[in-house]
DNA sequence: AACAAATATGGAAACGTTTCCATCGGGAGG
DNA sequence: CCTCCCGATGGAAACGTTTCCATATTTGTT
């Protein structure tokens, strides 16, 4: 690339010192119209913009904004981010984006690597709030900054749904169409609290509401195709009647997985997804799930850093019970009483196919 | 934020020079054993870390590189943005990653950003590759970058699908189920130089393949409910059997229309997509589309970037016709023999609501 | 023991800004 | 005509690095 002008090259230009050049283009201090012109004249020329690289080392800020989150496939980041990034434009703010891919390691090096850059503020989604080397290092510099997604810990804000609740108000909507026995379908459960935490959720208003806990299946590659794993699941759980998966591309997933079973959706087996991404409504069934608002929970959580950078109000954070909002769709359907009263549902056809067990499942894993 | 710890600050307290405390810490250059423990240790007690802002003044580099998208709430490019971050960060980058909502203004600003942060690569998708003006200023600094989804100007590298050729795959699948009259569904229609290719293509083998000129329903707002759209649409065009959609969530959403006006898919009216989403493979109907390799077009275009920056020899961009593939899927069937004949098939049903024909619809848009 | 060679270390310049301060010139008021 | 003041301008320091070069110290060789 060129060597870009500089403001040295500028004033040689216009025959004056750095010093007016910078008054000039900043419009900063005073300049005679005929200094002025020469200066413009000059800068336009060179083609010249000042370096803020230069700036940041004056001023000590860089006016970047540092986001982590695991991934932007999943449109719920997706869309938080680009409402966060939406926001610090505005504010005359770039971002630097790192996916961390659900990976601790990658998550504390992107950390590292922001606050080398100097970022003045910093947007993250961590794999465990509670116990996350980043968010230490964050804190220890006092570097503004806000979770997204992540449940806040004790005297910190985060923008994030309320995934103790809302699993729990999926437990509920299984109750009030009359399944007893359900199951919780998780993704990356080892390495991310959201996911544990609707868990605990669902499991507990189960006990509430008098069903029996739910079964624990859990897998770790989203393009892994579910169907062998829902059949070792099913097969293991003859008596379940509606499955709570984390996301709604996991309920998708299941939905495919259990047509290929032969398994109707909602007659056999009652799905309900988290996140209610766009496309659940389009396609039918629709599919039941949690609705959130990402966008809305990425641009506060943007406008929280911003206000903590220059010291105005933030703004306030939903009310828990606002994040949230159960959305009902086909893929959820009552229980008759002649399949709830016999306990065990024809939810599992005729295994005719050998299907491995596989190694990744685990199930009833307490905790 | 607390005042961060320089490295005059561990030269200080190592009581040495700042010259030794980056030999040691950079590990260049020699140093004595105590030397080199006094020095480490006192970068360890202040927490040291160098700043990339010093660095980048001194080295005119920042390891840093812009990436400029429509929106990431659309999987294709969240899925290309994520791939080239990836491969950013291995090579030692970050990514500044902004998106203009197909906005012209927002583009060239964002350029103009991105260029006075004197990022070290570009990486963008933009409206109009024949017409940008934050790509003419990228050239004209000489700046390394690669264009992302946009057809490649002459001389220039892009890691793009072939639109044109996607398109006329469609159009051949169309002809091959005996479909003759079809329509053209465009989002972003002025703002994307990438629908209008897509429609070209479609419109030329459509005539190649002896069936009607596509008639052509263009609307601005994703969000906005179809069903009005296409309920005009169909009244005007009776004669329809089939639509290509611009991208696969107008495809979903065309199919709920569709669904709601009591049109049957694919029975009534033919869909086909274009992008390959997850989502279009796990639904019923499934979704016909054009399987595009998001991914693979966004790790390629980071590579081309970081080829240019370094010198090294840059990954080849595929041969065109493998930047796509049609997918067959249930949304697209056969015409029967009779309906065909008749020309005029039995695709819109009894119209009972008074649907208002809205100002955004345009037809037979020629050029 | 003396000297050459190699190793260890620090000072200072340079990178591109902004901003403080000093200087210079000129117009107004005495 | 002299002073005072104000507007215009430039020099230089500071921000945090790296690196060149010079100097100081150690090691090794006769």
């Amino acid at each position: 690339m060129r060597q870009a002008a500089t403001i040295k090259d500028v004033g040689q230009r216009a025959g004056c010192g750095v010093a007016t050049v910078s008054r000039v283009l900043n419009n900063t201090g005073p300049a005679s119209a005929k200094m002025r012109e020469r200066v413009l004249a000059a800068a336009d020329a060179l083609d010249f913009q000042f370096s803020e690289v230069g700036r940041s080392l004056q001023s000590s800020t860089t006016r970047t904004i540092g986001c982590v989150v695991p991934s932007i496939e999943n449109p719920v980041y997706a869309d938080a981010v680009q409402g966060a990034q939406a926001v610090f434009v505005n504010a005359g703010y770039q971002m630097l984006l790192t996916c961390t891919n659900y990976s601790a390691d990658a998550e504390i090096h992107a950390v590292r690597t922001l606050i080398a850059k100097q970022v003045d503020g910093m947007l993250l989604t961590v794999g465990d709030a509670q116990n996350s080397e980043g968010l230490n290092l964050i804190r220890r510099r006092q570097l503004p900054h806000s979770l997204l997604f992540n449940a806040a810990p004790a005297g910190q804000t985060s923008w994030s749904v309320d995934d103790h609740a809302a699993a729990a108000a999926v437990a509920d909507a299984f109750a009030k169409n009359n399944h007893v026995h359900t199951g919780f379908l998780a993704l990356n459960f080892l390495s991310s609290d959201r996911a544990r935490r609707r868990f605990e959720g669902f499991a507990e208003r189960c006990m509430q509401n008098g069903m029996t806990p739910p079964a624990l299946l859990e897998v770790d590659d989203d393009g892994l195709d579910l169907t062998a794993h829902l059949h070792g699941f099913l097969e293991d759980h003859p008596e379940l009647t509606g499955i709570f998966a984390s996301n709604d591309f996991l309920a998708f997933a299941v939905i495919r997985s259990a047509r290929k079973l032969s398994i109707d959706v909602p007659r056999d087996l009652s799905i309900v997804g988290f996140d209610g991404i766009k496309v659940g409504q389009m396609v039918e069934p629709s599919l039941a799930t949690i609705a959130t608002t990402p966008r809305v929970l990425g641009t506060g959580a943007g406008k929280t850093v911003l206000s903590m950078i220059d010291g105005s109000a933030p703004p306030n954070v939903p009310q828990k019970e606002q994040t949230f909002s159960f959305r009902a769709g086909g893929s959820l359907a009552p229980l008759t009483a002649e399949s709830k009263d016999d306990g065990k549902v024809a939810a599992f056809p005729p295994s005719n196919d050998q299907t491995r067990k596989t190694a990744k499942i685990q199930q009833e894993r307490s905790k």
